[in-house]
RNA sequence: CGGGGUGUAGCGCAGUCCGGUAGCGCACCUGGUUUGGGACCAGGGGGUCCCAGGUUCGAAUCCUGGUACCCCGACCA
């Protein structure tokens, strides 16, 4: 077959890169660090939003929208919020072009300019927090569970598709509650979505746990996170969900009045996820030949391609093709009849492959004397030979087993690439020869997390919400440490 | 913002050192043969050589300035 992609081993972000473009899932704009998502790239990222929203309803949520500008005041309210964001904010200045005096193109009007200037959101928090002042007054206006699919821009110095660019999709969920417990239920019960989700429809298994200070969300009391282990031994915070306190109440003077009748901050929570899910499915599960998409979250499940050499014998082929199609779908699978005859059968396996979708038939001259069907799976590249009579259903096991069978991958490789370490130069040593994630003690302080991050990039991703009680020294400072926490590289 | 690299047909590149009518592969169009892993043959179309200025009889090529993108670092979901 034809080498379109850089090989994982050669350059892992090459292949990345190349896979991103190859497999029509995105590229890159005219704009600097924004990208197009292309319509197959687009489909993926709808499935998420579906599934994801429904999760989120059921929960007991609602969405709402709110302005993409936010005065520049708003930002200044919150110290820490501004600390995290003010470096990759755009602005907005102005509100009005005309025509260049020299009679080439336009110019900003110096006229147009703004009494306050608006900032680009790059998170809503502080527009949201204005508003629900507003929507607040007592006990019986909370909890309010809203949340909002949207496009926020942080001026990213350097980007790369998916993964970090300056304008990106998700959502935001912001929460209010009259309680400090209920808001705390709530940033737990949304990262339980989300790494049911993971899980569950991307096939991609996370570790749950909590930031440190240094690494929590900008104006975040504690920030929850899910972490996903990279092909290449790095780690991607592929989720997170924050616990606010009363900070931005305060910020904003949002107050309610409890059962007692006495007035009191409201308790918040956000929580997001963006298109850089997609950058770690592309990563988690795919291979030298292209994508490997989880059936779950594929646009396509099933491709079918007709082999012939006459129009006659297409149209026999279709025959068959068209009642499978239809057995297939009212099992609530999306199936694609490829009859496209610009293209051959062999361009057509490329490129399916080379878009991951999880199952692929071919059915020819001879399928259609056996009463059979060529059913090749796209996991594990295998392919064999069977019966057309009941093959829905096994069709549809297949898809579990897909399904299945690329969660266990990820999950093995995992386990295979968690370390646990108790040396720090045995730590330094791993890093660099094996990658992955890292089990280590650590005494709690920022000074040593930074000293860990300076000599060898590593971060802690999360102190696990599992880790088990476990006495031990500090890697670095032998100072005493009750449990491990969870090292690596990352995104 | 530092360091490196690249801008030539839709895409990938050669040509630049050493100036002389712009080329290759893929893609595209036409015809034919093909079709169970990216088919083959024949014919054909397509380029302000990133932009501006300079040197020269003559610039993709030399000089000056600009600009865009990519990669590697510092910052981040």
């Amino acid at each position: 077959m034809a080498k379109v992609l850089t090989s994982r081993e050669e350059n892992y972000s090459q292949w990345y890169n190349d896979l991103v473009i190859k497999a029509d899932l995105a590229d890159n704009s005219a704009v600097r660090g924004c990208m197009v998502i292309k319509p197959y790239g687009y489909a993926i990222w709808e499935k998420m939003q579906r599934v994801l929203d429904d999760m989120f309803k059921e929960t007991g949520h609602v969405n709402a929208y709110f302005p993409l500008f936010i005065p520049k005041s708003f930002f200044s309210k919150e110290a820490a919020h501004v600390e995290g964001f003010a470096k990759e904010c755009a602005v907005v200045t102005h509100y009005r072009l005309k025509n260049s005096p020299d009679g080439k193109g336009v110019i900003v009007d110096p006229d147009a300019k703004l009494e306050e200037e608006y900032i680009v959101r790059p998170t809503s928090e502080t527009i949201i927090w204005n508003t629900y002042k507003n929507w607040i007054q007592s006990y019986r206006d909370l909890p309010i569970l809203v949340n909002q699919w949207a496009n926020v821009v942080r001026w990213e110095m350097r980007t790369r598709l998916f993964l970090r660019t300056a304008e990106f999709l998700w959502q935001e969920g912001h929460t209010a509650h009259s309680t400090k417990e209920e808001a705390i239920k709530e940033t737990e019960t949304m990262l339980k979505v989300y790494a049911n989700f993971a899980e569950n429809w991307m096939a991609m298994p996370v570790v749950q746990g909590y930031k440190t200070a240094n690494e929590r969300f900008a104006g975040a009391l504690e920030t929850l996170t899910i972490e996903a282990l990279m092909q290449d031994g790095k780690a991607l915070q592929s989720g997170t969900s924050h616990f606010l306190g009363q900070n931005f109440a305060k910020a904003f003077d949002v107050t309610f009045a409890n059962q007692e009748g006495k007035l009191d901050y409201v308790w918040a929570t956000s929580w997001g996820v963006s298109t850089r899910l997609m950058g770690a499915l592309i990563m988690s599960h795919s291979d030298d030949n292209g994508l490997v998409l989880p059936p779950k979250l594929a646009p396509i499940q099933v491709v079918i391609v007709p082999i012939y050499k006459k129009e006659e014998e297409l149209a026999k082929i279709s025959e068959v093709v068209d009642k499978l199609s239809a057995k297939l779908k009212s099992l609530g699978i999306s199936v694609k009849y490829d009859n496209d005859d610009k293209r051959k059968p062999g361009w057509k396996f490329a490129e399916y492959e080379l878009k991951g979708v999880p199952v692929r038939l071919a059915m020819g001259p001879r399928d259609l004397e056996n009463g059979t069907v060529e059913v090749a799976r796209r996991d594990t590249l295998q392919k064999e030979v069977m019966q057309l009579e009941g093959l829905e259903n096994n069709i549809l096991a297949l898809l579990d087993d897909i399904q299945s069978n690329i969660y266990k991958k990820a999950q093995a490789f995992r386990e295979e690439k968690t370390t646990v370490v108790n040396d720090y130069e045995e730590f330094k040593r791993l890093l660099d020869e094996k990658g992955g994630f890292f089990l280590c003690h650590w005494d709690g302080t920022s000074e040593t997390e930074e000293l860990i991050k300076t000599e060898t990039k590593a971060t802690i991703r999360c102190i696990p919400i599992d880790a088990p009680e476990e006495q031990g020294n500090c890697m670095v400072t032998g100072k005493p440490s009750s449990r491990r926490v969870l090292f690596a590289r990352a995104y």
